[in-house]
DNA sequence: ACTTCCATGTAAGTAGTTACATGATTGC
DNA sequence: GCAATCATGTAACTACTTACATGGAAGT
């Protein structure tokens, strides 16, 4: 059976403790979204998809006079997950950088607004860090999750060494105006 | 008019010279196509949509029996190009790195495994490079394409760092099985 | 009372990929 | 003669986003 990476993330959460719909949509937006987002449009669909596939189970579980239902992975969805991050040959990178496309173009602009769309890129990098910064001021210490942890500290390093290259695109853009 | 990044990735390079469907997805495919992807099944509707809406023009132009269809720019093209060059507000990073994910979750399986996903990685950007290395060796000297090299250069040094980052990645799992 | 959060879901639309069909030209 | 390249295009599909509808619970 061929699941798409999607699938996986809601499988992932999973085996992290047994959660509702909106609560993986949470996970999701506090971790993975940095490098794998996902809308209810998604999830929700993907855990019913799942559920006949029999990788997941779900149960009632009103919470007073609210709806609601809780995930969690049976066996198969755990050999599936497991199988899945035992291949490391399918590893694809893939990225949508409009700052980047603009500036690949930006010969047909002025030198001071080429130096401008390299500070907004700048700017933006920053901005991740700053919310990864606090993603990892609430991440509760569990050696359980030190993977997270790993990506985490990655994503950190990454958007940091991103805003300082854009920082010195922006200046060799500005000298030569 | 709302257009999509995409359509401007075809304005931008018919604002390099008059060129087929087919030549501007050589031409992505040998630069912006590491930031921004594009495939014939969106660049020959979009030359389509951009000539109803009078951005670009199109003339037959077949080369002996062998059909050809040219386009270049028109002024309002040039000008709807400048225009979104000039917007450093909307300037966006998106990026879905399987790896990534993997690495994320990969609590769940053995050290070893995680290591192996850690390189599988660091190969891909290493790969990257190397592309890059060959497009920047075939790549003319044109003082009017400053800001591709510019790009080219940012995009070497980025996917090195990340060659590197996965490398340390690596290494710290390998000390902890 | 009002707002925010918890919670589930879907419909419509956009974006993008893959695979195919077609046919001429060039180089070996 | 054959393979590769030039060239155009579309149909079917997959993926994903946005916006909406619905309603209970909690906090202020």
């Amino acid at each position: 059976m061929e699941l798409n990476p999607t699938a996986y993330v809601v499988l992932g959460m999973l085996r992290l403790g047994r959660h509702t719909g909106y609560e993986i949509k949470q996970l999701v937006d506090n971790s993975t979204r940095f490098f794998w987002a996902a809308s209810y449009g998604q999830i929700y669909p993907e855990l019913k998809r799942l559920e006949e596939a029999g990788l997941v189970e779900g149960k009632a579980d009103p919470q007073g006079g609210r709806q609601r239902r809780a995930y969690e992975l049976t066996p198969e969805g755990e050999r599936a997950l497991e199988e899945w991050l035992s291949k490391s040959d399918d590893v694809a990178t893939e990225m949508r950088d409009s700052a980047l496309l603009k500036l690949f173009f930006a010969d047909a602009v002025p030198p001071k607004e080429r130096a401008a769309l390299a500070a907004a890129a700048r700017e933006r990098h920053n901005a991740i860090v700053a919310a990864l910064e606090n993603v990892h001021r609430n991440m509760p210490a569990d050696p359980e999750k030190q993977m997270p942890l790993q990506v985490l500290r990655f994503g950190l390093d990454f958007h940091s060494w991103c805003a300082d290259r854009f920082a010195r695109m922006e200046q060799e853009l500005q000298e030569e105006k």
